[in-house]
DNA sequence: AAGGGGTGTCGAAGCGCTTCGACTAGGGTA
DNA sequence: TACCCTAGTCGAAGCGCTTCGACACCCCTT
């Protein structure tokens, strides 16, 4: 391997010059500048990341914490990743992958041994037990998604109080009375997950407010739970005509259920989603959505991340405005039978 | 932050006895080796990476490269990674996760700057650009997939010629005369992404072998798309009663196309998937598939890697064998009427 | 009693980089 | 002309660890 002793040499110049052409922290003469660029090229030279990280006590690397749960859905843990990766190598860092079950222990060993200059955690419970451990280590961090007690903590996450407000809202606006909220699996609401407690805050609040029932139902990712999860909703609330779907993975077959019960979307049942928007694009009908802006998450996480690392002030809650798509899949109440009434 | 030479003096001895101590590499008194590891815990030291990777020339980090693509199906790439993750954290090593956007490039930059001990790379090609720059690596990678020329590299994968030749025997076995390979999108095929050109293979091979018909057809993830392909195959080909999946986000709209198209899965028509087990048990009816081992291709990934790095020999090639699991998705071919035949 | 071989510990020399202080020239000011 | 600044460069001192060789010391052999 070449080192930058032997760029120096071929240079001519002190190795401290070297350093100084690279990292531009001190004026260098265009002559001399240049005779180093052509050295460094000339010999292939890459400066060895564990020496400059030693030297500088500045890794490069950001730790990306993300869940390992089948009951999560991934593609939208994936976008995440990409983002942050993608935005990571735009600010010259790169990204050590760090599976949450590791747990809190975990974020102490790659700080405390400097392996990484920050973190960002995702999939934030309510009272997240590294929410503590992040407020004592000795470097920066970034949640996606926020936790109750957010003190001394930098969070991003889509509002998800408004984005199950804004579900209600658009339902209630075209004439629906009586709105279920199809949810994520019963073990992501036990863990207290923030986005799916935040969503149902959301959708409860404005259903009182909009004078409308909601109930709400967790659902597992096989198509006869959604099956019987449906079945029983509508015995139960026969006069629902407006659905709000949270869990990515079973909107196909939530639509194949639906079919298959004689209930056509749009006319007899509403439906909104919170997901992507390629994949409420995706179905037929087209989903009306709010989407889950994966991509700006990510990125904004990692500029407040680097931001931090140069000392600069960023703000502690960044909430994205949920935005609602209207697409295919709700339109108008169906009239109302007012002699029932 | 603590280092080495507190914990030195915090027990009385040279810091090249405490480093003796954590790393076992010299004989040290029981007596001494005790004094030192209650000051490591008194202390609550951690070494630091940067150093210890810069003095031992090992930073305990390896590369996981993974494709950004939006046709590959996300949660398999997910199992691979969490994996790789958890065997790597088994033998004490964390992983760097790449993008291929970063191409040849990526690896270079992280190789030579000896940020990671050895490369995991995914989404292989049959002529991958990023094969001849690994092989010139100062250090060891494992392809997870294996390219046409894989000289001098260690590649893992599932035996994908077999799965596709397993999946026409079952159907052929079940008295099926007319097979059709509902593959993955077009550009996976463009890209010569292994995977999916062996598969094929293994199909046309095997539909030859046992002298039925065999097409095969690309197929994009939208409802549509599946929709149309189904029945544009069809209706060219009324007689196939046997189908093989290669592509997961599909299966889902599959089976509700075939349903609208008025055909019952098994009695009119026999399936078989290449997937995750998981996802082939949790549709209805239940799939017969060809699973892909994707945590086991994944732990072996890093085994082998770490045994490279401790010096050993290991095997250029590991083709995982293809099991198929019969379930309710396929069953004996329907009664042929022989006046037509 | 002298020599030989373990065993356990230490000190020092790096690993390859960054960064600080110091030094030299050259140009501007008084 | 003397002085001071700034720009440009260098050397040396670390960063915190690993590892090599050296050195005691003790026990066993002859």
């Amino acid at each position: 391997m070449v080192t930058i002793a032997d760029v120096a040499r071929h240079a001519g110049v002190a190795a401290s010059t070297v350093s100084y052409v690279l990292s531009g922290k001190r004026a260098i003469s265009t002559d001399t500048r240049e005779r180093v660029q052509r050295s460094v090229r000339a010999l292939g030279y890459r400066p060895n990341a564990s020496a400059r990280a030693l030297a500088s006590q500045r890794s490069n690397v950001l730790a990306l914490v993300i869940p390992l749960r089948t009951d999560m859905h991934v593609p939208v843990m994936m976008q995440f990743a990409a983002a942050i990766v993608t935005t990571a190598r735009r600010y010259d860092h790169d990204v050590l992958l760090l599976t949450a079950d590791e747990g809190p222990e975990g974020l102490e060993r790659v700080a405390q041994s400097s392996l990484v200059d920050a973190l960002v955690v995702m999939d934030i419970e309510l009272h997240d037990q590294r929410v503590p451990v992040l407020r004592e280590l000795p470097m920066p961090s970034v949640l996606i998604g926020y936790p109750d007690d957010a003190d001394g903590l930098t969070c991003i996450d889509l509002d998800f109080v408004a984005a199950g407000a804004r579900c209600v809202d658009h339902l209630a606006d075209l004439g629906h009375r009586s709105l279920a909220l199809l949810g994520t699996p019963t073990t992501v609401y036990e863990r207290q997950t923030a986005f799916a407690q935040r969503t149902l805050t959301g959708f409860e609040e404005a259903a009182e407010r909009r004078g409308v029932l909601g109930v709400e139902t967790p659902c597992e990712h096989t198509f006869d739970a959604v099956l019987h999860t449906v079945q029983r909703l509508l015995d139960n609330h026969p006069d629902i005509t407006g659905l709000v779907v949270q869990n990515e993975p079973i909107i196909g077959p939530l639509l194949d259920v639906l079919r298959r019960l004689g209930r056509r979307v749009p006319e007899d049942m509403s439906l909104v989603a919170i997901c992507a928007d390629d994949v409420a694009e995706r179905q037929v009908p087209r989903l009306s959505s709010v989407t889950i802006p994966a991509e700006r998450i990510g990125g904004q996480a990692v500029e407040s991340l680097i931001s931090k690392l140069e000392g600069a002030d960023v703000a502690a809650l960044t909430l994205l405005p949920a935005a609602l798509t209207a697409r295919e899949s709700s339109c108008q109440a169906p009239h109302r039978d007012l002699t029932t009434a």
